[in-house]
DNA sequence: GAAACGCATTGAAGCGCTTCGACGCTGAAT
DNA sequence: ATTCAGCGTCGAAGCGCTTCAATGCGTTTC
């Protein structure tokens, strides 16, 4: 592999010189630099990551946690990872890739010098890494909101806006009687935070236009959503307005309301939360808040790295849901 | 942040017992040992990752390319790249995100010794990433079987004995006439390997068993999938046994076919190569073909990390598809 | 009792890069 | 003509670690 010293050597100049010339922190005349983009294309010189991480305390990556887990939404995730992944690399980035459940792995990027920034998804209200990152000096951003972000810049959707808007958009079609199907229970009971705050603007909305509610979790396999359903149905058979945020259990609960003979919308009105493209995919496409993954992504990168330059102070963004129309909802 | 040679004034032995004790590489009484460790825990040193790349020539990462473009069966993605992460961190290694289409983050990441290792998901016979990993000399794994792998390593499922098991369940069942709906055009068009590799593993048994085979790609979307069935039980109405080699449109194959009143597996059998889960996501559980995504993705880093110490030869491993009947196939 | 050995430990030389201070040169200002 | 900037370039010091050769010391061997 050849070094900086044989590109040196090769466009005669010191190793100080084409490291300027290629970074362009400093002038360079335009004859000098011709000669060593040369000697770099001629040789096939690539800069040794490790090397230049040493010597300019910045690794050029960034640390990204992604639940891998069970029971998270895959395609939420997927293009959440695609918009890091690209933004990052418009900043010169790389991405790190470390599992939710690896707090060992978290420390050795954070220390360790792996990466200089750290994106982290699916944020629960107590999360065990949020005194991990408070203590580090890195830039960090949290995708949902910890009971104490003390210091932390956290990015989402604002779920609890849109829990409000599913529940002003039924109240605005007259239905009376509306229910939240929400995440599995097991995401449920980790206080994932989005979970809590989609409930907590769902209820409290459907409370101010004097909706019943119901909120339900449901498990994404076809058995547990269907039984979920009856159970619905059955308990309360008045809901004609369905808020389903669980991107796997969508279909399942749509087919079972087809094989009970219920029409969407004609009998239930069904409003999702979900990536657009989940929302197109379904049987009958959905009535939709967005969850728009891979604009998070791309927003987290920015932010983080805004911080990794200047010193900006923590901030907490929250992005407005927006609700399209594409007919499973009617009036009642 | 403490150094190592904080650690080795404060445990009083020299920066090179520090690493030995560490490393392991060198025996090292069980006292001074003690008070190395003694030392780390006292100050949370760990050790930095680009010193350690430049000082051993090892970075401890694996690159891994992944597709997050679209079109491509999401789940498969995320479990595969479990695999890889989870087993990486076995060997300890982490995990370098690069995307499918990024050559040049490939280039970087080879020479650039950003990883030691790599793994290539999503191989097309004539992948433009080959002539690179030829060129480098690090070892790399595919995930995939391109028209020339010259002296690298590929694992996959052997997509072509998939196809001929498929053929031959349903020839088993007495079905006379069968289906392939495959990967959306737009994957074949790339010639991923998997997808022609199917088409001629079923192509090649349906015609031993004296079948009629139709193949036909299948998008993914819910429109796209209803019509390629549409237009199969059109043009082929004595069709019975259906094999689904696409992750995402199985569900609207479903859909059309009970919209037409076709009972699964009553009057059509249907067979399914995708993951188990997605197997069992589905209306009704399905007879499939199991994508052992997470299975490969472990392995694909076993194999990567035997050539890394050793130097074992380049080798092509393809792994035996295993068909676990759930019903949705029957007897015509 | 001297020589030889093996084990635990050390010192020092890099690994390949960035960056700071210094230097020489040209051209403008005095 | 002399001074002074400022531009473009260079030299050298380190960044924090690994690793090789060498050292010291207690044991065994003849």
């Amino acid at each position: 592999m050849p070094t900086i010293e044989d590109v040196a050597r090769l466009a005669k100049v010191s190793t100080s010189t084409v490291s300027y010339a290629l970074s362009g922190k400093r002038p360079i005349s335009a004859a000098t630099r011709r000669r060593v983009e040369q000697a770099v294309a001629e040789l096939g010189y690539r800069p040794h990551a490790g090397a230049r991480a040493l010597a300019s305390a910045r690794s050029e990556v960034i640390g990204l946690m992604v639940p891998l887990r069970s029971g998270v939404d895959v395609s939420v995730i997927m293009q959440f990872v695609a918009g890091v992944v690209t933004r990052g690399r418009e900043h010169g980035h790389d991405v790190l890739l470390l599992t939710q459940e690896d707090l060992v792995g978290l420390e050795r990027a954070t220390d360790g010098s792996m990466a200089d920034a750290l994106v982290l998804m699916d944020v629960e209200a107590d999360d065990a890494r949020v005194p991990i990152l408070t203590r580090s000096r890195q830039p960090a951003v949290l995708i949902g909101l910890p009971r104490n972000a003390s210091g932390l810049s956290c990015l989402d959707l604002d779920f609890e806006a849109a829990g409000r808007l599913a529940a002003d958009h039924l109240a605005g079609l007259a239905h009376r009687e509306v229910a939240l199907l929400g995440a599995p229970p097991e995401v449920l009971e980790r206080h994932t935070s989005y979970a809590d705050r989609v409930t907590r603007g769902f209820r409290e909305a459907a409370g101010a236009h004097g909706l019943t509610a119901h909120v339900l979790p449901c498990p994404s396999t076809p058995a547990g959503a269907r039984e979920v359903v009856d159970e619905l149905l059955a308990s309360a058979p008045g809901v004609t307005g369905l808020f389903v945020h669980n991107e796997r259990a969508l279909p399942h609960v749509l087919t079972r309301l087809r094989e009970l003979g219920r029409a969407v919308p004609g009998d239930v009105s069904v409003l999702a939360l979900c990536p657009e493209d989940v929302a197109l995919a379904q049987q009958v496409p959905m009535t939709a808040i967005d969850l728009p993954a891979a604009t998070i992504g791309s927003l987290a990168v920015d932010m983080v790295m805004a911080r990794l330059d200047g010193d900006q102070p923590a901030e907490t963004r929250l992005l407005t849901p927006v609700l399209t129309d594409r007919g499973s909802t009617a009036p009642r």
